[in-house]
DNA sequence: TGTACATCAGTGAACGCGCGTTCACTGATGTAC
DNA sequence: TGTACATCAGTGAACGCGCGTTCACTGATGTAC
């Protein structure tokens, strides 16, 4: 049952990955877990709970890589190896990205499926603000972690189909504009 | 015929601010617009053109703001009142950021389409990095335009939504990242 | 161990709807003489 | 000024497709005795 319900979400994320998001849809879902479109129906209420859940997946993933960077790098540049990581790993498995920014704009969830999204952003801020009180407790942590988180979303979001480079320039140019606001921060 | 374009793009603009993105459509837009939809196809070949027409109108509205901002403020604090203004007017016209963010994630335009759309980009860029230019002609201004771009934009699309904020909360709290960011990058 | 029955995962086909786009047609406006 | 004709904006209906979801059914597995 768990099981089975891992195996879709596994399959809906290499279609993610694959696929802008709005022409992800569940026959192809299906196809890729070697199953019928009706079978989903059976472990997923709908589509929306699907594709939170896969979204979700992401989230858990990134949050104890940020623990591991604060225990790991306490003392030297925490704020330089959060920007890596962050954004190698959201260039990585963009489809994570393109789900969160997807979420947070068009996001008519339903009020169930809303709360856990909120929920989701509101632990990753906290993991972000935790970078900051372990490393500038005095000033006014929560904004500042705002910022940040914001500004490598931005990052991400504004020059991940920068025209007329190759991927791993592309990586390169937002991991020195990551770099650069780090910095700025510091 | 001109003046009809802009007539049917007004009314796409108008139906843009209402809904989000991915359900606004041809049908909705003609009746906005007090016509046929089957008319629409006499001044556009098809719906992305219109739809990126629409969004390229706020380009052209944001670009004469900034060099306004670069004449009027000089010596002043230019860069907190570009992020005042960027922020408050893609805050009130959230149609352009949503068109925006949609064009640079799920951006499968024609190749035609897609160099009109990297045009305008380029144009906003290029202003950002004129009001640097105007500050501090030093630096790496190119980099700054960028990372500091990438930053408003971020603040926009992670905070757009906070939850549980009214919407005039949620604008303060975007105005004063944006703020906290300027500062960080003077 | 075998038999009758219940449960339930899995499925292909079908439903229903939305929507971009095209078609065949209408009626108004312009042009030539 | 009037007439015959051409042009073209505008349109409702229809086409075609994609896709979320449901339905009716099948076959395997489990259970009671």
């Amino acid at each position: 049952m768990e099981a089975k319900r891992h195996l879709i979400i596994d399959a809906a994320e290499r279609v993610f990955s694959v696929k802008p998001f709005h022409k992800v849809n569940i026959r192809d879902i299906a196809a890729e877990a070697g199953i019928s479109h009706a079978t989903i129906y059976r472990y997923f209420p709908d589509q929306q709970t699907l594709f939170l859940e896969a979204f979700l997946r992401g989230v858990q993933k990134i949050l104890p890589r940020i623990d591991e960077i604060i225990e790991t790098e306490a003392g030297k540049d925490i704020l330089e190896a959060i920007v890596r990581m962050f954004i190698g790993f959201l260039s990585k498995n963009d489809h994570y990205f393109r789900m969160m920014t997807h979420f947070m704009l068009d996001g008519d969830l339903p009020p169930v499926l809303l709360k856990r999204l909120n929920e989701a952003e509101r632990m990753l801020l906290d993991k972000f603000e935790a970078v900051f009180v372990a490393r500038q407790p005095a000033e006014d942590t929560r904004r500042l972690a705002h910022a940040f988180f914001a500004a490598l979303n931005g990052v991400l979001i504004s020059f991940r189909n920068y025209p007329g480079r190759d991927p791993q320039a592309v990586l390169a140019h937002m991991q020195s504009l990551g770099v650069l606001i780090a910095k700025r921060f510091s």
